[in-house]
DNA sequence: AAAGCGTGGGG
DNA sequence: TCCCCAAGCTT
């Protein structure tokens, strides 16, 4: 597969079309690794223009990562709040703790160390090992996936532990000891903007002469990825007790999406269920509801990567004093606002509270 | 090892 | 409208 391309020629012409062609990202020249750990997190399948703002507000509000350490958590998922996936914030709380209980303060600096960490797999420890400490570990993310199948005609699944092995072994064999950060750095960026998913730009690309995709017009069909996600429907009934200016709201715990975030109590049903279906559902029986103070909103349907819900929210204006329910309480609209909560209760309550 | 986890943008 | 995706990690 190597003979392909040389090595060497192959790792100078990336760095220097990188050197002629890369952004300027905020989190680029900076050589606090907190600040490179914190953009990689962020980063994570997220584009740059959704994470960008992101990184401003994490670096302002937590200028170090002992800031980071000291807060809570729910102000850090509040500072996450509709960026998703939001395990990574949980984690990267986690990790700035570690850092300071564990490490000083101080991130290791190799990648065998790193991937240890909460929230940090293979592809950010290397891109924090070579980006901040110079290691020449190479990193693979979906940009090297794309811009490698491509080049030297590897069609193996991406999303296969072997095809990973694959793409891992290439890529350290292609970085170079000397400039393992650029080449890491320009690897990612080419298969950002230059190979990308849909119309690469083939016609100006410095490597069109050795590309196995474009001599062989396969670009549309690597890298080969095998996985299709398959979407699951499901129907929400939220509960949103008033009293007052205040709502009932609880934590998001179980196993499932949103953990940690804040929702209305919840009826989950197999099909959408109007106001009149939800009233006699065995479930409301204990909170002993007047149908004359339900209002019902329209119904949301709120697309996940995996799951699509459809969501109606029901508006209780005589709530009883004592909900049966173990978890949560009535904060008033000023706690709410700062409270972490998920993009679709965020818009309810733009929608019909605030 | 495969499934689960968000959101917003683009073709 | 629908599908694919975007600098992956955890269990």
């Amino acid at each position: 597969m190597q003979n392909m391309v040389n090595t060497g020629s192959f790792s100078k012409k990336l760095i220097n079309w990188y050197e002629q062609n890369k952004r300027d990202l905020p989190w680029r020249n900076v050589s606090d690794p907190y600040k490179i750990w914190l953009s990689e997190i962020i980063l994570q399948q997220t584009r740059v223009n959704q994470g960008m703002p992101y990184y401003h507000k994490f670096v302002e509000l937590f200028p170090t990562v002992e800031d980071l350490a000291q807060a809570d958590e729910s102000k850090v998922l509040r500072a996450w709040q509709g960026l998703g996936y939001y395990s990574r914030a949980r984690n990267l709380h986690r990790c700035a703790k570690v850092i300071v209980q564990n490490y000083v303060g101080m991130f290791p600096k190799t990648y065998d160390e790193l991937v240890k960490l909460p929230g940090v797999g293979p592809y950010t420890a290397a891109a924090i090992a070579s980006f901040a400490f110079g290691e020449a570990t190479a990193v693979v993310d979906g940009n090297v996936f794309r811009a490698l199948s491509r080049i030297f005609g590897i069609e193996d699944d991406i999303n296969s532990g072997k095809g990973q092995k694959t793409f891992r072994a290439l890529a350290n064999e292609l970085i170079p000891a000397n400039k393992p950060a650029e080449f890491n750095q320009g690897l990612m960026e080419f298969g950002s903007i230059q190979c990308t998913p849909t119309n690469p730009h083939c016609e100006e690309c410095v490597f069109q002469s050795e590309c196995f995709a474009y001599k062989n017009d396969l670009q549309s069909s690597l890298p080969v990825k095998v996985k299709k996600v398959k979407i699951k429907k499901r129907y929400f009934n939220y509960l949103v007790f008033k009293k007052g200016n205040a709502l009932f709201m609880q934590e998001r715990q179980a196993k499932d999406i949103w953990k940690g975030m804040y929702d209305f109590p919840l009826i989950e049903s197999q099909k959408p269920l109007s106001k009149k279906e939800l009233l006699i559902a065995d479930e409301l029986k204990p909170f002993n509801i007047y149908s004359e103070a339900v209002s019902d909103s329209h119904e949301y349907k709120h697309i996940l990567s995996h799951q699509h819900l459809y969501t109606r929210f029901f508006l209780v204006e005589r709530a009883a004093d004592n909900l049966p329910l173990d978890k949560g309480r009535f904060f008033s609209y000023e706690e709410i606002l700062d409270l972490p909560k998920p993009v679709l209760i965020s818009s309810y309550l733009k929608d019909y509270i605030f």
